[in-house]
DNA sequence: GACTCATATTATGCATAATGTATTTACTAT
DNA sequence: ATAGTAAATACATTATGCATAATATGAGTC
């Protein structure tokens, strides 16, 4: 049927990655791809995943497709119903927010560990990487980023650790996040929570932390926004005629 | 149910259950299976996961079975290793109190949020079911338990709901919790929180639901630590010895 | 003309086979 | 005897085939 030109009209699944070809993370490879249609917005809520599609795109078999969709579906961006397949799930505004704020809650637990557990080495690390954090590469940005919040949590359990990650790769923003005047923004938050920590005040950093991904939240929201994310066919729309 | 024999040492696998062959949930049903044998201690920590072993067990075959120990993967349960499989996670004291007090942090957003949000009708079923929470029938404690959790939690966003029910999942202690005198002390703690939010008090209600995850994770790791399920040589080192 | 039921088609889920990689074992050379 | 290397084995991972549930299509009836 489809040979290969017949994918003019709407067919999602068309950049085919370079065959790198290394096995043993197949799977990864194509959760990534996916959750990168799903947050880009190329692939819209509640449309069915076709596998063959993803496979053909990939050119990999279903069994790596199975286990990302499964991955997928536990990190909340697939519904998995049990006979009928995969569908991007429904995140609403209010999920991304949600989602930002227990992201808040469970930073700020390390953070106000952090501020009495990091030592004097830790701090100055931090303090260093914050002081780096200007100019305008994105990617440069977002590794900083990622880096100043890494030593704090360091200062947390394997266990909170391991929650942070997974809420961190969920999040629907990680993408653009560092655009317009955010990380000015960023800036400042980052210049208070590392005030706090370094004058060891546990509960100043929490609330600091949780104030910066509160704002995160927005800021990731409006962002999602600006790219149509959110584009509800409107609940008045009747339901015959997505695709 | 199997929990009884010579399970340490030679084929933990030994659990047959009847071939149900129903479609569409039996990587479930493999995954309920492994994580079974995991956090009742059947499978110690470092142990590589045999999958055919499990298949023989289960008479499934692998495709399932992958799907199976990727949730676990993400559940945290076991170590995936690209080319080298799957083995059971190194969980300690302190990642059990450490879930449990994520697990707290997160409980008490949703009961903070209950107690602003509730209608009396819930709080009255609330309270209904915490009247009813008498008696020695495990099960049917268990169930009384979740249903009280479950319409605190009905008040939070949906995204919370999901993290708060990925985190019941984790939790290495739900089988036996409410031995002893736990259920005594556990009814106090609902009592508490039921009051704090009947009264509107959002904070009293996040602090009596933060103190008694903490207690139930004390609880539970005291019980795992009865179970032998930190059979790992102390804190020290697993030297060598483990395969 | 709308609705219901039967049939055909599609796609999901599982089983099995094939493939490649890590690990162990055996052998040789120093 | 030991170290290094190469063959062999075991096993994880991916590909493919097949049975079945779900969906779409069309005929027949009210």
């Amino acid at each position: 049927m489809n040979v290969e030109g017949t994918l003019d009209q709407d067919d999602p699944y068309v950049a085919a990655p370079p065959s790198s070809r290394r096995r043993g993370v197949l799977a990864d490879e194509v959760a990534g791809y996916v959750r990168q249609l799903i947050l880009t917005g190329s692939l819209r809520p509640g449309t069915k995943i076709d596998q063959d599609a993803v496979g053909r795109a990939l050119d990999v078999s279903r069994s790596p497709i199975r286990e990302a969709l499964v991955v997928l579906g536990y990190e909340g961006l697939l519904d998995l119903t049990p006979r009928r397949g995969a569908s991007v799930a429904h995140l609403s505004r209010e999920d991304i927010v949600d989602h930002y704020e227990l992201f808040g809650v469970v930073s700020g637990r390390a953070a106000a560990m952090a501020a009495e557990l990091l030592d004097d080495d830790q701090i100055r690390e931090l303090s260093d990487l914050h002081s780096r954090f200007t100019g305008d590469d994105q990617k440069a940005l977002q590794q900083l980023n990622h880096d100043f919040h890494r030593v704090i949590n360091l200062a947390a359990p394997s266990r909170t650790r391991w929650l942070l990650r997974h809420l961190e790769r969920t999040v629907p923003a990680n993408y653009y996040e560092f655009a317009d005047g955010w990380n000015l923004r960023a800036v400042e938050h980052h210049a208070t929570i590392l005030e706090a920590i370094a004058g060891r005040d546990p509960e100043g950093a929490r609330r600091a932390m949780e104030d910066h991904l509160h704002e995160s939240g927005v800021a990731a929201t409006s962002e999602l926004e600006e790219r149509g994310f959110f584009a509800d066919p409107g609940t008045g729309g009747p339901a015959g005629a997505e695709q």
